[in-house]
DNA sequence: GTCGCACTGTCGGCTAGCCGACAATGGCAG
DNA sequence: CTGCCATTGTCGGCTAGCCGACAGTGCGAC
């Protein structure tokens, strides 16, 4: 298994990790473990007890959760490189969500202990993991308002576009690897209200449809269609 | 204009001032600011420069966004005692929602300006103002998958619930002053499916419902509807 | 008191999106 | 190559919740 310092320019694609202070990232580079998942492990489930703060460096990691009447909600799908467990390491409560390995992943872990270690000695660095978090909450917000203002074509247009730029921690990509059914569940549309949706995009010239992936052709008047 | 120490008392039944450090809420009281709003007066809006932290003391404040279309959508209306704005102190980017009294109110402000000065002098209460963010992130996550698995009875009873016990800030009340309309906007239903999802709990005896205001009759029954 | 306005209550038609069903296709394991 | 499973594509009926409309009611201002 390689040494986490393996993923560093990895890591560095990631606007929050390249932002840190140097001294920060280094110490988190040492501290962290690395952790693999087969396709549909699980990481932690709603309820658990904090472990940590994870990255995702290869792969990809499905954060949601199962209603009671086995409805299921896709908050996001993970991809390298994004950090994500940050609320249970500020009040220590259990993890708000599903996460399990979409497909074989491997994530780098900061164990809560080590880290709690770490800001007790340099709290200055408080900051920088509340970053990430008013980062997530700016997304939340921006995600109920869609909910609840937004018919689904451009929400789900929205969404790509989201995708694409992997939620603003990195440069766009054009080519997104997604099945529909999981753009549905992250959008709580029905399948098929999501095919229709992506169909006409593609007619429209705005998106080509393969098996299991998405490419944006015109970014263009996918933002306009998203207003 | 009465000295911000006045209400001691009251940000004290707030959960989260409660459980701060008493040199940092001695040094909030110091530092804020007392400020007046008529009803219907505008605070912030979505994209202002940050200004620092508030607290409602008295009265009431609607954080809510208008989408393109005239669309409204409520976040919440904020109720003493209860802390907003805590997002850009972080960042430092703008305001994500407009902010409005919703009746004349009394506010508390720490600018943000003096607030980063202390956090620059101690750094270790970053935390505690991460707090404030993580609880409002679980806020929104719930929010959200309330909004995608959940019709709209139990969708409304859930909300009830956290309104009485504004947000897990304080301690249960049981009379809500609320008009069906702002309940709807939180909800993004209807006022008009508010009102016949509100006639229906009334008839089931869980709430009674007058000009302005919700009475919650049955906590019990409540919570297994909101189930 | 009474006027005006904000709020509540209720009806009926409408439609976006759901849901079950099933066919077609891609990719992969053996 | 073949068979299997995941995924896409498409149809038609259904319904939760929207929306316009309008009447009734409480309350505060003058």
């Amino acid at each position: 298994m390689p040494d986490p310092r393996h993923y560093l320019s990895q890591l560095n694609q990631g606007h929050w990790f390249a932002a840190l202070p140097p001294a920060l990232s280094q110490g988190l580079l040492d501290m962290a473990q690395m952790q693999r998942l087969d396709a549909g492990q699980r990481l932690f489930r709603r309820g658990d007890k904090p472990s940590g703060l994870y990255a995702v460096v290869e792969g990809a990691v499905r954060i949601g959760a199962v209603s009671e009447n086995g409805k299921e909600a896709l908050l996001t799908l993970v991809e390298p490189p994004y950090w994500f467990g940050e609320i249970s390491l500020f009040d220590g409560l259990p993890r708000t969500h599903d996460a399990f390995a979409e497909s074989a992943s491997t994530l780098l872990l900061l164990p809560q202990h080590d880290l709690l270690a770490l800001l007790e000695r340099e709290p200055q660095y408080w900051r920088d993991f509340a970053l990430l978090m008013s980062h997530k909450l700016r997304l939340a917000f921006v995600a109920l308002e869609d909910m609840s203002l937004l018919p689904a074509a451009p929400r789900l247009a929205r969404r790509l576009l989201l995708i694409a730029e992997n939620y603003g921690e990195s440069e766009p990509r054009r080519v997104l690897h997604l099945a529909q059914e999981q753009l549905a569940l992250m959008l709580s549309l029905s399948r098929q209200t999501t095919n229709q949706i992506l169909k006409e995009l593609q007619a429209q010239g705005v998106v080509q449809l393969t098996y299991g992936e998405i490419e944006i052709l015109d970014f263009e008047r996918l933002r306009q269609l998203a207003s």
